[in-house]
RNA sequence: GGAGAGGUGGCUGAGUGGUCGAAAGCGGCAGAUUGCUAAUCUGUUGUACGGUUCGUAAGUCCGUACCGAGGGUUCGAAUCCCUCCCUCUCCGCCA
């Protein structure tokens, strides 16, 4: 949620920096605010009469009046007039609240002062790479999805027998593969200060409004026909709300939090791309990092936080670069965002797999997550962060990618050997099976 | 799913139509005091929105709203009525 003091304080400098990332207008908003209010001071001196007035009454029956005085009659009259008036106020005031609610939460976060400027994906910054040593230099890799299928440990087809396309179902060395990096990732996450979590996979309405998927990207997520529930698109939505609505104490930040929660997303228009593999699909895996920070350390937090991320990548060798968006890539709710993107061989490309963002106070405003400062007044937002460490079916993706031998086997990461049992234990590769 | 009970301030817990934003206790904060890792006493202690005076600001003052949520009755509702949500207990079912 933007804040409305903030656009009401400076209207020109808001838009320009809104603006950077796409055309709104807030004339509406800021007319809509100006009527509120003078509704408001209206409506709460009609209210105030109106409480003098019960008072009144109260006090001379106290003492001894009857109720068919001619006073206490006009009193009542006068309150049971106040009182139509104050019907007609009421639901025009809430009308107005209602629609400066409705266009605020449609409007995205501010950039910040320090995002790169830019129309879209292609003026994104890139920061740094990371790992050129660890690609692969052979010819002839195949993408993970055919190496996968040979090897026997992915299946799309019958996934989509059980489910529909964009579904995959992993088998045997895959399923343990990822679930090893599951345990690898929370292990080292936890070892850096995060406390997991496993929260509720199915979230209410006022949850995926706070963070912002709703109510504008309501086509992006599954929602539960008979309930007010939707399918977590990402572990940011449940975890971060877990303080919805809390007045936390200064001292209770930074809070880390980091959980491992499938995610699905309808993946609404984008039906010509990454239509093979485990690149998008409507369920995939991933372990998340949440941060509730003091506004003031935000900023080296997020730094700190693409590190988290970017760490398990460089534990299980895997080239990547660290891009930072621009104002008009920027997701709805950030203002300042990295994103990690993994060497895939086979398309001989980066790709997206991890986004780390900063959310400032967007998400708590629009949550209420506040946090309070012993000996000062008043309470203040905190401000949310977070960042896929990592999303659980690319990395398999890019680690059967990078990790393939001219043989068809697939070299298994040293990190992840102590994560492996069963057949896998004590193994280095994964070796095609004989059908 | 069936039956019952209940949701009050950071916590415990009073309050069944008027002076209740709400007793009391605990906790928190400030001060006083005692020669001591603490006790005692005094004061203070919710949030949000709007307005206002002085102010660079923190703040001051005024009004309104909030006793699970939304509606209703009434001059007046924490208190009565309706709907919904949630929690607890028992039964049923179940991993």
């Amino acid at each position: 949620m933007i804040d409305l003091k903030q656009l009401r304080e400076d209207p020109q400098r808001f838009s320009e920096r809104l603006n950077l990332r796409g055309e709104y207008d807030i004339q509406p908003i800021l007319a809509l605010d100006q009527q509120q209010r003078e509704l408001e001071e209206t409506r709460s001196q009609l209210q105030a009469r109106s409480n003098q007035i019960g008072k009144a009454v109260g006090d001379r029956m106290k003492s001894g009046a009857k109720p068919n005085d001619p006073e206490i009659l006009a009193l009542k009259a006068e309150g049971s007039a106040l009182k139509e008036q104050l019907g007609e106020l009421e639901p025009q005031e809430r009308s107005l609240k209602a629609e400066i609610e409705t266009l605020s939460l449609g409007l995205p976060n501010l950039p910040s002062e320090t995002t790169p400027l830019g129309k879209n994906e292609t003026e994104n910054v890139e920061i740094r790479r990371w790992g050129d040593e660890y690609i692969p230099r052979q010819e002839g890799l195949l993408p993970h999805w055919e190496l996968g299928e040979a090897l026997g440990i992915l299946n799309f087809e019958r996934s989509s027998k059980v489910a529909q396309s964009r579904f995959v179902t992993l088998v045997g060395a895959g399923a343990a593969l990822e679930r090893s990096l599951i345990s690898f990732m929370l292990d080292r996450h936890i070892q850096a200060g995060y406390t997991e979590v496993i929260p509720p996979f199915l979230v209410n309405t006022a949850s995926m409004t706070a963070t912002g998927q709703l109510p504008k990207f309501a086509e992006e997520s599954f929602q539960c026909a008979q309930d007010d529930l939707w399918l977590t698109p990402t572990a940011e939505v449940p975890v971060t709300n877990l303080y919805r609505d809390e007045i936390l104490s200064a001292e209770d930040l930074p809070i880390y939090h980091c959980a491992y929660t499938p995610c699905f997303r309808r993946e609404a228009g984008s039906y010509g791309r990454d239509t093979r593999g485990l690149i998008r699909l409507h369920q995939f895996n991933k372990v998340e990092l949440v941060k509730f920070v003091h506004p003031s350390t935000s900023a080296q937090e997020h730094e700190a936080l693409v590190q988290d991320a970017a760490a398990i990548l460089e534990a299980l060798k895997l080239p990547y670069r660290v891009l930072e968006l621009c104002t008009g890539d920027l997701g709805f709710s950030a203002a300042k965002c990295y994103d990690l993107e993994v060497w895939m061989p086979s398309a001989e490309t980066y790709r997206e797999i991890s986004s780390c963002s900063n959310f400032q106070g967007f998400q708590a405003r629009r949550g209420n997550l506040r946090f309070k400062e012993t000996g000062k007044k008043g309470t203040q937002f905190l401000h949310t962060l977070n960042g896929s460490g990592l999303a659980v079916g690319r990395t398999l993706a890019a680690l059967l990618e990078n990790y393939q031998q001219p043989d068809g086997s697939v070299q298994i990461p040293e990190v992840l050997r102590p994560y492996l049992g069963g057949q896998l234990a004590g193994q280095s590769a994964i070796a095609p099976t004989p059908k």
